[in-house]
DNA sequence: ATAATTTTGGTAATTGAATACACAAATGTA
DNA sequence: TACATTTGTGTATTCAATTACCAAAATTAT
């Protein structure tokens, strides 16, 4: 079994733990976030620290402590934690890195691109309002 | 920079190669389509070996030997070259592989399944006499 | 002040892909 | 027959990305 699109651990968490926090709107710790994804609770820091970095959210340490929205949900939309913590999404015409295709024309005719654009619209459209 | 669709390396190598021997027309070894490539011979070896295995190819040793299709170039199609090495695509409505999402809802909706279906469906059609 | 809690940041371990290597088996050529 | 060539198979190494862990710093509550 493989599959086409893949979404790392390290970006589901920044994405369901945002949504999370939003839906908490209050602060919300590590451990509240790693046992409702069911995932490392040293991952999800690790997460939250790159999304602190980022500006999406604000911490808070010692008892109490934890993440809260920087932003408006509004204004936060899945595209931009992705690439927060992917990296911005790459829009190109073929898979391979660098252009050694010894083809004159890509037998993905566009269709990478395509999806590409597809998966990156539709992120952008999920602001997470939506799901508060 | 990330990629939303991400290919192996051993995929790409798969494909391409396919194309080569089909266009070539006669046996056709490793190094010429490592060369071709512009892929390490070992990778190579490694990729055609398995698609042998898998009933695409006809293998051949000694001098002048090396591979050719085992089947007609109109009767392979991308998807299946794919499937041979990555294993088969899985269609699921979200992109977690164990159902441990938290919310009722995925926020995914249906995207990561219809970018999978179309890649599918595009790879399906793409049968190697095109490409001669 | 003290203790408990939680983030922070650096480091370690794990995983999987890619690459490299060695030798056996087969086959064509001289 | 002897030799060179090429695939077949198994293993080992390298490399990068991901994931896991740990101790220090900060903060709240008692
Ligand atoms: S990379 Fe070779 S065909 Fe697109
Ligand atoms: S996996 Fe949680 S929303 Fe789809």
């Amino acid at each position: 079994m493989s599959k086409v699109v893949t979404i790392s651990e390290a970006a589901s968490i920044a994405m369901h733990g945002m949504i999370i926090i939003a839906r908490a709107n209050k602060v919300t710790n590590v451990l509240e976030i790693a046992e409702a994804t069911l995932t490392s609770k040293h991952h999800v820091a690790k997460v939250l620290q790159r999304l602190v970095k980022e500006g999406f959210l604000t911490s808070q340490r010692g008892p109490t402590g934890g993440f809260i929205l920087k932003k408006e949900a509004k204004k936060i939309n899945l595209l931009s934690i992705y690439e927060a913590i992917e990296g911005k999404i790459e829009i190109s015409n073929c898979f391979l890195d660098k252009q050694i295709c010894p083809f004159s024309m890509c037998f993905m005719n566009n269709i990478t691109l395509d999806l590409t654009v597809k998966f990156k619209e539709y992120m952008e459209t999920q602001t997470l309002d939506k799901y508060i």
